[in-house]
DNA sequence: CGAAAATTTGACATGACTCAACTGGAGTGG
DNA sequence: CCACTCCAGTTGAGTCATGTCAAATTTTCG
């Protein structure tokens, strides 16, 4: 399994001995997923939360009207979950889906917890990582807020210039919270401002 | 300084010992502010993160056209700070300010540091309300995709019943991303479908 | 009581949605 | 290699949610 990229994901924010990190690596699992299959579905409960080594997810739910949302894409060196279902292990309202072949780290629930134990800088890490998750999740919601649909596509591609090549147009207009059709309007009327 | 109310709240999470209270207890400040006086203001760095024991305060900050925009309101048992800020060090984009007379505990940054290594209890306590914190925004980022103001309104006054009263509407309008002529509709259509 | 602030109301403008029709690739099978 | 289908993407007409601006009304508070 290569865990090379998680290693050095972590270093980023604390420092582990040899022996922590063979206790981690004890703890943690390698998976693949193929396009299309599911990391969780909504209404399962979320037993862990995966770091991407390679591919593409997306985090979406479903509403009463069988609309699909999508709520963000994990690419490679992010974590994905449904952190509220997993904090309190009960049914998940998000689905997380693979857009392409996606390898994973995953920490489950149970053995999260005997880490934290084992190893309290982990709990530090997580503690860092929500904070920079918190920020940048109070920022989506100043700029949903504050600009038009143009203004956070523009963002959006400046901000993901991967992401935009790789998958479909009707699901970043899902995630910018916008209609399939008027996302392509204000793409011919960029074209145009040119 | 009553501290009874944060001991309360933070035993709903960890345990501390009377050794570990009187430790936290002497690292944190209290403090009193008037009504309209700011905690925290837009390009200065927060150098600490509030608890609130009394009052009301609204997190906003005003944009380009100088139009201001509530991110949050915080009330008894609520912290408030600007994330980002604070775990970076640098210029704040938001604004505290309290809207009634307001009592707080505060953490500084540096103490909060050494009160993590004293008591790295504390860091567990942080990293599970960063954890709410987080899924309670993703839910507010679902809602303004998927409802409609006025369906936004309805929850929030079921979920802030007491803010409701406490406020003037043209900041719930703000918080709710709304204009307030548009929530004065909202209302005035409710009272006829009743 | 009077002034300032907050709220409401109405006319009109606009951003974004819906629905339906059309275009253009990417398979697939004969 | 062509005809066919299927799906993503585009375009246009009409509509709805919400915004803007200005005026009228109500509330707050010195």
């Amino acid at each position: 399994m290569n865990t090379a990229p998680l290693l050095n994901y972590i270093s980023k924010y604390i420092d582990l001995t040899e022996e922590e990190v063979s206790i981690l690596l004890s703890k943690i699992k390698y998976r693949k997923y193929l396009k299309g299959q599911y990391i969780l579905q909504q209404g399962d409960v979320c037993k862990c939360s995966s770091f991407l080594i390679s591919g593409c997810t997306k985090t979406f739910y479903v509403d009463a009207e069988g609309q699909e949302h999508i709520i963000m894409f994990s690419i490679k060196d992010w974590w994905t979950s449904d952190i509220g279902s997993f904090i309190t292990q009960t049914a998940a309202d998000y689905n997380i889906q693979c857009l392409e072949p996606t390898e994973v780290i995953q920490f489950s629930y149970d053995n999260q917890e005997e880490l934290f134990q084992e190893i309290p800088k982990l709990e530090r890490l997580f503690r860092k990582m929500l904070e920079k998750a918190l920020v940048s999740s109070q920022k989506r919601i100043v700029r949903n807020f504050s600009l038009t649909a143009k203004e956070r596509y523009l963002i959006f591609k400046e901000q993901y210039p991967t992401i935009d090549q790789r998958i479909p147009q009707y699901m970043i207009a899902s995630f910018l919270g916008i209609t399939k059709e008027f996302l392509s309007k204000i793409k011919s009327q960029l074209i145009l401002e040119q």
